[in-house]
DNA sequence: AATGAATGAGCTTTCATTCAT
DNA sequence: TATGAATGAAAGCTCATTCAT
């Protein structure tokens, strides 16, 4: 039993971090932010109130760095290489694995619009990656219709980001009255991927 | 001198209870619902704390009231004889009012937004006319494309709703990045309706 | 229709005033002094919150008024000419009207117990007729043991009060267990008469 | 420096919540249930209020608490078997020990009395031992004259229960008029004793 | 590293009382 | 005389955060 090395000590502390994040979002995406007490969100993890002020400074700070995180994923599988370019022969790939993204972090983006729909509280989120990571996309949509010819780039964005965040919030509150049957979904996805390419059917 | 009659009360009452909803809806909308304590609803009303009791039993209730009416506002610009079906000559003018109110009731969405998306507050609004009102608003839809011959009824659906649904929510959170022109929103709009019209494309 | 005359209005507010106080009460005794709001107190009489204030000043004025008008109407019962004397041939009836009056007046107890049994509410009754009433009931009693050669005074009044009140107290929570037949209660007066007449039997 | 083991935060909190009931316990006796707020009753405990409830959920079940334990109490003094069941050698024991408890526990009964006499309150205490205990007390001296060939078993209850209620009564509001010397209570407590013994007087 | 006792600010809600009409 | 809208103080309660151990 050799005592642990500094660098094993830290490996202990990622993973209790990781974990604690993990099931806070979890609870922040079913309860809402403002109902999961540090109390719940201790209990949920396995660990005592206390000990959560160990690994983050406040409540707000944690949920900064399970949106910060989340948009790092996001963008990390989006655009890999992180030069915010996309070529024609990108594209494709990419929507896809945004609407893979959608499917497979339902509880992220739950979280995400609640917390980007208060102003007052997006404020505080100003400079983190969490809003440069949304203008990135944004961003990175722009470049890709100015630089290949089409006539109205803001149109096509706002037409692909419209039918994505539409599809996800959509997801969301799965109604019984109208839930969305996996093949249907993909044709939906085959909708988008075509629409980008044939805007000439305007 | 004399007492007032209760005609002059229901007067004063009734014109309270809108004050106190369409501040309480601001309020609601900027901070969040449970940002938004009585005191500061109160003080947005220019009321005591004590008052609001006197017209809502509870913030809840508030909440409920807010969005019951708001949904039944749009119900009746979208679906004005209430019959549950659109003819094909209604179609255009239903998605255009939809657009409409999209941009006229921002503060609306924005908290109802809030609201579905946190489940456990969605469930104790089952029942309520904001739940059975989206029901019927998909519904609505769905019966359009069935009875028109339309392939994939459900895609149809999904693609309106979430073209709708996701410029909601981009609207909502007007980006410095990309502040959508109207130029643009009104295009936007007639790609929607154009994409009902010509499914054909497929 | 001539106008009414003074007499006449004085004559109404009396009446009012009665029908408030018994209606008062009434939920006193059942709901607790504490637990009846003002709003509760006016519904229970069919009048307005505000008129309740035209009629008694204050919650605690309307409380007081309650106590006293019952403990007049107990020592108008039980020594009618108000000499605070009780000859031996007025002591059977004394205590046979006391009996009477625990019977009929159950509610008047209930908030009388709880009210006394509250030492910092029954500081503030110093000095009205509730609690020199009750002085006076005692001290009558007393004066009669005195003067009638009884050894041990005190003993006799203790013995006297502790039945009376504590039949008071057993008859106002009235458990499933034990419920006092009409009969039972008979006998156990004449229980008390005799223990009274008898003290000899020590 | 190490840090408590569960047996002392066991041990804290238990010590904990006797000092809370026992100071409650005062201020109830003294100022009402309605009365004492949780303010008061916090700082009467030297505690801040929010600490109150990490061992409270609630006021009514502090209320609670308080008068369970107050009855087990007086139950197990009373009926250390808990058999239910009194020996004609085991009933003077058992008087002598009730008014023994009446005298120390008075601030006890004072919040019993309170309580018990308000119907509403009394409700929400079905089931648990307060109103149980009481049925089990009047039940075991049922018993007693019963199985002992006394000839009316609810007049001889009757007697003696209300002798010791109504001394306790008496004895909460102790008037200037009439304090009870202690040479009193004694014989008091003799000439119930009698009672007991001699129903042949009748 | 780990616990949960402890605090205090702020929340929702109630209610005696006042007041314009 | 009569109403109920309006106030403000105080109630019960929650919870992010701190701290002794």
């Amino acid at each position: 039993m050799s005592p642990r090395t500094p660098e094993q000590f830290e490996e202990i502390r990622e993973s209790r971090r990781e974990q604690i994040m993990e099931t806070a979002l979890k609870v922040f995406a079913s309860e809402g932010y403002a109902n999961s007490s540090i109390s719940k969100l201790a209990e949920a993890a396995g660990i005592s109130k206390g000990l959560m002020y160990n690994y983050f400074n406040s409540k707000e700070e944690l949920l900064k760095e399970i949106l910060e995180k989340g948009m790092k994923e996001i963008l990390n599988l989006t655009d890999p290489d992180r030069d915010g370019i996309i070529t024609p022969s990108e594209l494709d790939e990419f929507i896809r694995k945004t609407f893979r993204i959608m499917r497979r972090k339902q509880e992220f983006w739950i979280l995400y619009f609640n917390i980007i729909l208060q102003p007052k509280v997006r404020e505080s989120l100003k400079g983190t990656s969490v809003l440069t990571g949304t203008e990135e996309y944004f961003s990175m949509l722009m470049k890709y219709f100015e630089s290949n010819g089409f006539e109205d780039p803001v149109l096509e964005v706002l037409t692909i980001t419209s039918m994505i965040e539409g599809l996800g919030v959509l997801m969301l509150y799965a109604y019984p009255v109208m839930t969305i049957p996996e093949t249907v979904l993909l044709k939906f996805e085959e909708r988008v991927l075509k629409m980008i390419k044939q805007p000439e059917h305007e």
